[in-house]
DNA sequence: GCTTACCGTAAGTCATGACTTACGCAAAAG
DNA sequence: CTTTTGCGTAAGTCATGACTTACGGTAAGC
């Protein structure tokens, strides 16, 4: 499946702290790299060099409006992550009913 | 918020591919050390490496079992995750609508 | 008792990637 | 047309962390 490798660069986009702090940034709403700089200890490069790789995750969503560009949250990249864990946890969940069941057995 | 340093931590731990591989075997149910080191292309102690990472993000759980450790998922541990995507959707949904009205009002 | 599985830890190597400064290009401003 | 603003890209540096081999320690098997 070549769903795994979009759920693997969404992750691993999630991964820097840097980019964190730009989703957490951008969760009040679409802002330019400029601004969204101003808000971050790093110089305005590293900014746009985290931007694109989120972008190239499916994060992020980029508009050109004039001389800037405007980033903001994508929706359905976001949804990737999220049906991905919802499944994990239902595995998880199934195995430690699994072993709950087991244990139960050996113990009486 | 001390919640986000849990967050933080289960992100990083998912980021590497090899974990998330551990993962998935997992999925399945819990296993030895020495089972999913036989299902990786790494050595065990890089293994046992892996486990101590996401066991200490929250992900995993250890049950020392004899001579042998069992680690499955830890449902609680996924559903922090779950549950910061869910809200993070949200965000991005509403930026997104908010996108969506600032465009229809100028091209009218 | 001794040997054999099974596992965690220590120490060291090496690649990945996050950051910087320097540069080039397109759109607004004057 | 010139200047300024806003970004992206290139090149190089440096730290983080993923991996290896070697070792020590505990539970089972003989």
């Amino acid at each position: 499946m070549t769903n795994a490798d979009a759920i693997s660069a969404a992750i691993g986009a999630l991964a820097d702290p840097t980019r964190r702090q730009i989703v957490n940034l951008l969760r009040a709403g679409p802002m330019s790299v400029g601004e969204l700089a101003a808000g971050l200890p790093v110089s305005r490069p590293a900014v746009s060099q985290h931007l694109a790789v989120m972008t190239a995750a499916g994060l992020l969503s980029a508009a050109p409006q004039g001389n800037r560009r405007i980033y903001a949250l994508d929706p359905s990249g976001i949804d990737g992550l999220r049906t991905y864990l919802d499944t994990l946890w239902d595995d998880a969940l199934a195995g430690f009913a699994a072993a709950a069941r087991a244990q139960e057995r050996t113990e009486r």
